[in-house]
DNA sequence: GTTTTCGTGATACGAACGTACCACGTTGGT
DNA sequence: ACCAACGTGGTACGTTCGTATCACGAAAAC
C-alpha cells in the first residue's frame, strides 16, 4: 500500500510525536522506538525520514521554535486590530508562560533543548538558539515607541526594561513548569511589572 | 590496603565527581562508569557507596542544594557585619547568577535537576525541590523590613516584588548559562531593578 | 510491459548501560 | 589468635539503544 507520501508532512508528524513523548517522559529519555510507537509507525520509518537520531532531535528543535514564533504572532494578532504597545508586549510575554497542558509540554521541551545545548555542541550550533535576541530587540523597540508616545516615564531605559521583562517571563515560566507557581499567579506578577513600566494604560 | 573509611566523606567525594562530569557532558549523559573514572575509583565502589544509580542522583541533588544554601549564607555574611536589607537581598539574588566557572557548573546541574524533576516522579518527591519557597519568604520578609525602615515606597507589595526578583534572577541565570548574556550584564540588570525598589541606598 | 525507484516491514548487530556475582586481602572484635 | 565484617577489584549478564541489513510489494518512468 505504499502510495506517494509528503516527506515534509511526515517529518512534521513524527516531530509532533517526538514532542509529545518528550513532554511525558523527558527529552533525555526519548528513544527512536518511543517516537515510532507514539506516531503509530515502525522504527524503520523514523529511520527512513530522519536518518539519525541527531537529525530527529535537530528537526524537533527547529519545529518547536517555528511553532513558538507562530504562537507569538497569533497571540499578538488576537490582541486586537490596532493594539497599543502595552497590549503587544503583554501578548508577547504571556506566550512564554505555560498556561494549558499543550503550552506546558511545549515549554518543557523547549527549555530542555536550551539546557541540552549548553553541553551539546551540535545543538548549540543551531541558529534557532543562536538568535534568541530578536525578542529582546522587538520588546526594546516597542518600549521606545511607547516612551515616545508618552506612555512611559521619559527617563526609562528601554533595553534594560526589555531584558528585565523577558528574563522575568522566562523565570516565571520555569517556576510554573516546576509547579512552584500557578499560571494565574505568574500572569499577575507579570502584569504588575507591566503596570509599573506603563504608568497609564489605555485598554485591555 | 582497605583502611576504615568515612562513608559520608566518600559519598560526598563521589557526589562532587558526579557534578563535575554532569557539568561537562550534561546530567542526562552521566553514567556510573563516568563518575567512577572522574573520582579515580572503580565502578564497583560507586555501586558500593550508592547501591543504585537513582540513589546516586538523589544524593547528588541533596548535596547540591545543601551547597547552595551554604553559598547563600556565605555570600550574605560577606556582605558586611551589619548589612542593610538591600545588601542582604542583593547578596541572596546574585548567588543565583553563574559568574565563575564553578558556579556556572553548579547552576547548570541544579537547573538540569529541576527540569528533570518535572517528568521524574522519584526526583519530584525529594523535599529539596518541594520547598524552594523558603527563598521567597526570606526575601519577602527582608523587603517588609526595609519598607518599615522607610527604604521602600510605602505602598510596595513586598511579596510580589520578592517573587519578581527571584524569578528575574532565575531567568537571568539561565540566560547567562546559555550564553545569551554576560554575567556582568545580568548583574547590572538585577541591580537596576533593586535600585528601583530601594529608592535610597545606604552603602555597599 | 518492463524496469527502476520508493515506502515499508522485520530483524540483526555491536556498543553501552545498570546491576549482580564472586573472590580476596585487610581490619576490628573478642 | 581466630573469625566475622569491611573495602575493593574484576568480570559477567541481561537489557536497551542507535544503526545497519535484507527483503518485498507497489507505484512511477520509459
Amino acid at each position: 500500500m505504499p502510495k506517494r507520501v509528503d516527506h515534509d508532512e511526515r517529518r512534521a508528524e513524527i516531530g509532533r510525536a517526538l514532542v509529545r513523548v518528550a513532554a511525558r517522559r523527558g527529552l533525555h529519555a526519548v528513544g527512536m522506538r518511543d517516537v515510532a510507537a507514539e506516531a503509530g509507525i515502525s522504527l524503520r520509518l523514523v529511520q527512513y525520514y530522519f536518518r539519525t537520531k541527531e537529525n530527529l532531535l535537530l528537526h524537533g528543535l527547529q519545529q518547536l521554535t517555528e511553532e513558538f514564533g507562530e504562537r507569538v504572532t497569533a497571540r499578538v494578532r488576537s490582541a486586537g486590530e490596532n493594539p497599543g504597545p502595552r497590549a503587544v508586549v503583554e501578548a508577547l510575554l504571556t506566550t512564554a508562560l505555560p498556561t494549558d497542558e499543550e503550552s506546558r509540554a511545549f515549554h518543557l521541551v523547549l527549555t530542555s533543548y536550551a539546557l541540552l545545548a549548553v553541553t551539546d555542541e551540535a545543538l548549540a550550533a543551531q541558529p534557532y538558539l543562536q538568535r534568541p535576541d530578536a525578542a529582546e530587540d522587538a520588546v526594546t523597540g516597542l518600549l521606545e515607541q511607547a516612551r515616545e508616545a508618552g506612555l512611559l516615564a521619559p527617563d526609562t531605559d528601554a533595553r534594560t526594561e526589555a531584558i528585565t521583562l523577558l528574563a522575568l517571563a522566562a523565570g516565571l515560566g520555569t517556576s510554573v513548569l516546576t509547579g512552584q507557581r500557578t499560571p494565574d499567579s505568574a500572569t499577575e506578577v507579570l502584569r504588575h511589572q507591566l503596570n509599573r513600566i506603563f504608568r497609564r494604560t489605555q485598554s485591555s
